[in-house]
Parts: structure tokens; sequence; C-alpha cells
DNA sequence: TGTACATCAGTGAACGCGCGTTCACTGATGTAC
DNA sequence: TGTACATCAGTGAACGCGCGTTCACTGATGTAC
């Protein structure tokens, strides 16, 4: 575990998204070819400062640089909007994960395991501090879509096969294993639930890392 | 610990609230006398069925059996009536975590300790699983008020008197109790998000009740 | 005990706003023959 | 290669809605003398 990972050390792109936003005055064909993704960008960065209550369908359609009835040609209704615009937040969140757990170069097998859950914990909780808007949406949407996120974009799934591997390598004696998503990520988002809506709010980078430090001790302790 | 204690044990009732709601069509004088509460109590009647969002100004007045500008007399603009709206339903989940933890009947000072805080940790949950208007409401509200709830009616501050009762009978290493309030806090909360907004939105209580005792025995075990 | 008057706590009309959704439409594209 | 035609993907006007807030007002209350 090191002691204290940079904080603000990755930074967020969101590379998922192929259309440029800022397409919108350019002078482009009646049919736009590629609205949908569009719209959805147009979505994400409405979200990125203003949260779920900001993806409005009017604004996103207005953002996108297209009448707001457009959006009825790829979307039945302005949830089924929300909801995929939650999906990419979602992704963007399991992006930063994966890419901090690949970063992660300590040596040896099981204290590698132990780093990269520790890696992916914080960057969960950095996601939620430094992009608060895509943190609340990924969690604001609807979701009653029976498929699920592929497992790269799935936080839990990423959670979960760190969990498998501290089992394989021997340092989680198996009988820890069940339930321990359920509890790796309890504590985790209600750390970043409480940085953002409770009492922890506001509070101060070198504060924010000690509690998250603790935080993360408590659960290695407790598998 | 008790394996497993009655999840819908506690019945939740709303005793803060003074003024009936139910005295909208009561005639009633000119000057209402308690109209800043029953404003309130409105609101958490709203606020119970649609969760913030339904703690709308207009809507709170007519429950309230009043003008909606009459809530202008007590509340300087809507963000100041979801506040208190908001307060009102920490007290309550407060209330519910005393009458768990005073329930307790535990013999030995030292597995008392542990039942009363697993009682209020279990507390959290249940509130806001039974009740998750009240409990997204708690945390909706913008709070910049500087003096926060009295003690008896601070989640935070309850939890802090339980683990400073752990040390106090030597149940818990006096080392191991800073950031220990933040710790169980975010596991609680968590589990309490992930279980209405989350991947485990919508689970049997059985299954849930499982979880729980998972996820407390991980932060008994990590303090 | 009575009266004038300031203050308090309501009312109701009005403003401006932006929203989600529907509708009939039109311009662009692709395909069959 | 050309043409008719179905289909697709946009447009713009309109509907109804409910919101937060302001304003001038009025009825009720309390207090000084």
């Amino acid at each position: 575990m090191t002691p204290s990972s940079n904080v603000d050390g990755g930074h967020i792109v969101l590379t998922s998204v192929p259309v440029d936003v800022n397409t919108v005055n350019m002078s482009r064909p009646y049919h736009h070819g590629n609205l949908r993704e569009t719209l959805v960008a147009a979505g994400v960065a409405l979200a990125r400062s203003g949260g779920p209550d900001a993806v409005v369908l009017r604004a996103v359609s207005r953002q996108a640089g297209v009448s707001h009835t457009a959006a009825y040609r790829h979307f039945a209704d302005h949830d089924e909007l929300l909801a995929a615009v939650g999906e990419r937040c979602m992704a963007e969140l399991a992006r930063l994960m994966r890419e901090r757990a690949a970063a992660v170069r300590t040596r040896g097998a099981a204290p590698r395991a132990w780093a990269r859950l520790e890696s992916i914990g914080r960057a969960y909780v950095d996601f939620a501090v430094t992009e608060p808007g895509w943190f609340r949406t990924a969690f604001a949407g609807v979701e009653t879509h029976g498929d699920g996120p592929a497992p790269e974009d799935n936080p839990f799934a990423l959670l979960s096969a760190r969990l498998d591997e501290l089992v394989a390598v021997g340092a989680l004696p198996p009988e820890r294993r069940p339930g321990a998503e359920h509890a790796a990520w309890s504590m985790v988002h209600g750390l970043s639930s409480l940085l953002l809506d409770g009492p922890l709010r506001g509070m101060p980078d070198a504060q924010r890392a000690a509690i998250t430090d603790t935080v993360l001790g408590v659960v290695r302790r407790g598998l």
C-alpha cells in the first residue's frame, strides 16, 4: 500500500465520445449522421458541470445544435436520454479505475493485488470529488435496462475482479470472499457520498486524503 | 451481536411534529399561530413519498391549506424551507437510531457496546430502505447553516458516542478510534445508497439482511 | 375601559420562465425496376 | 443511367403545465396612552 498516491494524478478525459460537441456551428448536412452520439456527448458535457438535473432534453438538443424535437428520433423520452448519459458517466468512472489499477507497479503478487484494490478504491473517491456532476449522473439513471454495461465499463465488475485476484494469490481467505464486494463498494461509495453531500463536504484536500487512507485501511483489515 | 434483528422491528413515527397536517379543512383564524411548524410538517409528509423533489413550495403551502405566498413570512425562499424539512428528516433518522440503541439488552459492557454500535448501523440502513423519501431529503438540504442539529438529532454525533463508549469499556484500542466514525458512517451510508440507487436496488429482504450482516461484520473486524 | 395606530401575518393576481411532448410538415436518402 | 417512390431524419409551432418570486392589498393583533 503506497502511503499516499497523488489524489489528482489521473486526469480525466472523455475518450469514449467520438464526436466533438464543438461541431455545433459547423455547416452540416440535414441528416446529421451521428446525432445520437452527439446528443449523448452534449448530455455528458452538461452533466459534468450541472449533474443529472442539467441533462435537460431541450438544453441537450440546443448544445448539439439541433431542434429539440430531433432527439425523439433517437430516444423514446427524456428518461432514456438520461439513462444513456448516466451509462457513459459510469463508464468514465470505470475507465479511471482501470487506468489507476494498470499503473500499479508494486512487486510481489499479494502486495500488488492489495495495491490494485486500493488504487481502484481511491480512484472511485477521486472521481466523485473531482467530477461530482458525472458521479451523481452515473447513479441518477432509471436503469431498468436489462443488460447492464459491459464488464470493463462496470465498476462493480472491476471491483469483483480485484477481490478474485486477492483470493487467487492467497492474500484473502476464500471464506472471506462472499459479500466482500458489497462491503468494499459500500465503503468507497459511502465515503464519496459523504464527501459530496454529507458532513464531510468541502473538506480540504489533505484532510480528505487522510480520511480516505483511514477508511481504506479499515476495509482492508476487515476483509 | 444478535444474529439478525428484525429489520422492520422499529416502526417509524413522526413524533417531533406537534401540529397535525389534517387540520387543513378545519376553520382556523386568519392568523394561523403555528404556520411555520405546519409548513415543515407538510413538507415532511410530501418528502416521505416523493423525496426532496416533492418539497415544492406551492405544494407544501397547498397541503398546509394556506396560500403559497404565506410561506414567505416564515422562510426566505424555497431553499430555506427545504433545509428545514431536511433537518427534520435527519432528526427522524437519529430518533430511530436512539430508539434501537436503547432497546439493546445484551449483557456485559463490551458486548453491549458492540451490540449498540451494530444496532444504530442497522437502524441507519433500515431507515434508508423503509423511508427512502425521508432518507434522501435528509441529505438534500443545502445546509449552509452554521449550528447544525442538536447532538441527539445528529446521527454522526450518535455514532461518535457509540465509538467513544467502545473505547471507554476497553473494547476498542484507543489508537483505532481516530477516523473510526468516518469509516463506520461511510459503510452504512454507502450500503444504504447502493440499496436505494445502486446495483443492490430492489433486493429481497432476506438477501438484504444477509448483506447487511456481512458489511457490519467487516466494519467491526476492521476497527 | 376605550381608542388610535403600528405591526404582524395572511391573500390573490400577476410575471416570466423553461420544461416534456405532440403534431403536421419537409428535406434528404436509398432502393426497385 | 434514370425515375418513381417509400422511408428516414430533421424542423418549427403549439400545448399545457407548474414552478419560484414579487407586489400591493387587507384582515387581525397588540400596545401606548
